[in-house]
DNA sequence: GCAAAATGTCAAG
DNA sequence: TTGACCTTTTGCA
C-alpha cells in the first residue's frame, strides 16, 4: 500500500512490462474515459516515480497517478480478467495487464505540468542520489514537530504514516521535538535510516522496520513488521511501556513515551 | 448487511 | 483544524 516505496516499485514494474511499445489504455469505470482516449494505443516512453507520484510519459502526454490512501494496482499476465469493481484505468499489451482503482489522482497532464508537480516536492529518499541536505535546510530551521515535518511532502517526498512512526521509534526520537532541536548528526542518522528502510521496502514490496538484532534477542517475533505503528496500548517491544497514540498532521501517530522522550 | 478503518491530500472556514 | 473524496477489506451484528 502506498508510501513512496510502493510507487517506486510500481514504476519500475510498469516500465519493464509496458515501456517501449504501444499500450491499450481504457477506463471501464468511466471516470478516466477522456484521459484514456488521449493516450490509448500510443507508445509508452517511460514510467517514473517521485515521492508518492507516478508519471508515465506517452509522447506529449503524461499520465499522472497518485494513489492517495486507498489507491491500488493489481496486475498479471495477459489475458486480462473481466473488469470488476470500480476500475479507473486498465493498461494492456500482448503480455501484461495492470488495473488501477481508488486513486486520488489519475489524469493526463503536459510535461510542464508534470515538472511542476515534481518541483513542489522535497527530496525523495528513493532517488538515485538522495539529497538529505536539502531536507535538512528546512528541518533545521523549523519550529514544527519532526512528526509533522516527516509527513510534509515538500520537506521529504515519499515518507508516509508507517515510516514516520517507525523511523522515529528506531531513532528514539520524540515526534513532538521541533525540527530545529535535532543536531546535524542526528538528522544524518535519521535520514540514512529513512533511505535504508525505504529501499528495503521497494525490494520487498512491503514495509518491515524491525531490526534483525531485536529478532535475535527475541524482542520481536519473525513476522512482526513494526515497533509502534498500529500498536496503541500494546507493550513496547523494547521497554514494555504501553504504546501511545494520538493524531498529528491529520494522521494517527504512534510512539513509545519511554523510548521516545521529548 | 452495514459501519469503520486504511500506508493521503486538498480546500474551506 | 475539519470535512470531503477515492474504494476495498475487515469486523461485528
Amino acid at each position: 500500500m502506498p508510501e513512496g516505496h510502493t510507487l517506486h516499485r510500481l514504476a519500475r514494474q510498469l516500465d519493464e512490462r509496458f515501456a517501449g511499445r504501444p499500450v491499450a489504455v481504457s477506463s471501464p469505470q468511466g471516470r478516466f474515459e477522456a484521459g484514456a482516449a488521449l493516450v490509448d494505443g500510443r507508445r509508452l516512453d517511460e514510467v517514473s516515480a517521485y515521492g508518492k507520484h507516478l508519471l508515465a510519459s506517452f509522447g506529449d502526454y503524461v499520465v499522472h497517478v497518485h494513489l492517495g490512501l486507498y489507491g491500488q494496482v493489481s496486475e498479471g499476465h495477459a489475458p486480462a480478467p473481466a473488469p470488476w469493481g470500480a476500475l479507473r484505468m486498465r493498461w494492456t499489451n500482448e503480455d501484461w495487464w495492470s488495473d488501477l482503482r481508488g486513486a486520488t489522482a489519475c489524469e493526463v497532464v503536459t510535461h510542464d505540468e508534470a515538472a511542476a508537480i515534481v518541483a513542489r516536492l522535497g527530496p525523495d529518499p528513493l532517488a538515485r542520489r538522495p539529497d538529505g541536505a536539502r531536507a535538512w535546510r528546512r528541518i533545521s530551521r523549523s519550529r514544527a514537530p519532526i512528526g509533522v515535518l516527516l509527513m510534509d511532502q515538500s520537506v521529504i517526498a515519499g515518507v508516509g504514516n508507517v515510516y514516520r512512526a517507525e523511523v522515529l521509534f528506531r531513532q528514539r526520537r520524540s515526534p513532538f521535538d521541533e525540527g530545529r532541536t535535532l543536531s546535524e548528526e542526528e538528522w544524518q542518522l535519521l535520514w540514512a535510516d529513512i533511505v535504508g528502510l525505504m529501499r528495503d521496502g521497494v525490494r520487498r514490496g512491503w514495509i518491515v522496520t524491525t531490526r534483525a538484532e531485536d529478532r535475535r534477542r527475541g524482542r520481536v517475533r519473525g513476522e512482526d513488521a513494526h515497533y509502534v505503528y498500529r500498536r496503541a496500548g500494546l507493550a513496547c517491544r523494547i521497554c514494555g511501556t504501553p504504546v501511545a497514540a494520538s493524531v498529528m498532521a491529520a494522521r494517527n501517530l504512534f510512539w513509545c513515551p519511554t523510548c521516545q522522550r521529548p
